[in-house]
DNA sequence: GCCAACGTTGGC
DNA sequence: GCCAACGTTGGC
């Protein structure tokens, strides 16, 4: 099983939104960047689990985890000319963008912020933390997610 | 294939 | 709102 980080907007789709869905589940839509792409596609399985990250906003953090329960499949929203996601480089034959859907965990008892991760020299080549990073979907090492689960349950 | 211009991300 | 970083685009 593998360990990945997702960032997500949450004034767009935050937790809040994941807990209203049916299921708490949804799928990860309208990731347009050839390296997330490639991840969602070919590396994330279903069972992997992700920690569910508020980016942009006034308290990014870590505020969930969340399970993948279906691989990599075609984006739709790229297909539709009236959705926000629409892009015409990908058709139903030949999909550009893919997804996966995830299903809400567990919301953290308490957010672990961007701020307190910086803090621990364990993360300090976390992806995450690294300069520069702007990938939406990325890999967290074993050790990174043991150390950030048992912070969360402090 | 190079590279400048431009757009986006995302923390602060 | 600023700015650094980096991906994408498009002219040549």
């Amino acid at each position: 099983m593998k360990y990945w980080l997702m960032k997500t907007e949450p004034a767009m789709f935050g937790i809040e939104h994941l807990k209203a869905k049916a299921k708490q589940t949804e799928h990860w839509d309208g990731v347009r960047n050839f390296q997330a792409r490639n991840m969602l596609r070919d590396d994330m399985a279903a069972g992997d689990q992700a920690f569910f990250y508020h980016s942009s906003c006034a308290q990014p953090g870590i505020v969930g985890i969340v399970e993948i329960v279906r691989a990599g499949y075609p984006d739709f929203t790229a297909w539709d000319a009236g959705h926000e996601h629409y892009d015409p480089k990908s058709v139903p034959n030949k999909p550009l963008w893919y997804m996966v859907d995830v299903c809400l965990q567990r919301e953290l008892k308490r957010p672990i912020l961007l701020q307190e991760l910086k803090q621990y020299s364990v993360l300090t080549e976390m992806r995450l933390l690294q300069r520069g990073n702007r990938l939406s979907v990325m890999p967290v090492a074993a050790k990174e997610w043991n150390f950030i689960v048992k912070l969360a349950d402090k």
